[in-house]
DNA sequence: TTTGACCTTCCCTCCATGGGAAGGTTTAGG
DNA sequence: CCTAAACCTTCCCATGGAGGGAAGGTCAAA
């Protein structure tokens, strides 16, 4: 298969296949005597394992290990799982940052008349209350 | 005042001051003979500003947009909003991203044993189901 | 043989931030 | 008066994850 068909397979585009390869989470594709890329299924597997990673918000250097554990069939599953909760309590961290920004922005909006008065309770906030 | 000390006021570093003034999201800096940039109070309270608005979430595009009607005294309160608004639709989006990442994390993190065997749900859950 | 759809590498862009180099200025102390 | 430290200036580079687009090579069908 030629890159164009196995990113239909795999939904991750041909620039990014080439991306993942340069940064060696996907295995070098061998190349045809013309010098283009040539895959399998094996890579479809691996690029839609890496798709779905990045689905879950997982770094590309998280995934970078994801997949190595992944191919590595006596690896301790703890290391894969420390991977996983150190995802988590960073999408915890995202998580509490946006729902606080989100109450206040909430706020402001509500009293805001939005009218063609200069009056706005958004820019009194931002006017440095702090 | 020199940048730094406008920096420490502010708590924007001299970096970001100067990017910020390059962006045009800041007014342009008076100069000494030597060129170093000169500052006033009320330059601290634009910068003060623009922190408390980075710190809402707000894109520089947009803030640079909240600057000038903040200064314009006689902006219609409608456009603010607008801006505001459409930042909470985005926040909002997030949100539900990040949610429905953390549903998934949660239940592979609680469903792995995480030891040195190699059976791993987070692996399996990875493993192209889709 | 030509055309169009592929493929290759290379560089540029976005966003917000920061590191660090190389060099000029100012200030305080000896 | 001289030196050292603490400033300041501009410049380029990097991050992370994606993508645009140029310039050129290759392949297949008509």
């Amino acid at each position: 298969m030629n890159i164009g068909e196995v990113a239909l397979m795999s939904e991750v585009n041909s620039k990014m296949i080439r991306r993942y390869e340069e940064q060696g989470i996907i295995p070098k594709a061998g190349r045809t005597d013309a010098g283009y890329r040539q895959y399998s299924e094996k890579d479809v597997h691996i690029l839609r394992f890496v798709k779905r990673a990045r689905e879950l918000g997982f770094s590309m250097k998280d995934i970078k290990q994801l997949v190595s554990l992944w191919r590595n069939k006596s690896r301790p599953s703890a290391q894969v799982k420390n991977i996983a909760l150190k995802h988590q309590n960073e999408l915890e961290r995202k998580l509490n940052e946006i729902q606080s920004m989100l109450k206040t922005i909430n706020n402001l909006v509500k009293n805001c008349h939005g009218d063609e008065r200069p009056d706005c309770p958004i820019l009194n906030e931002l006017d440095c209350h702090k």
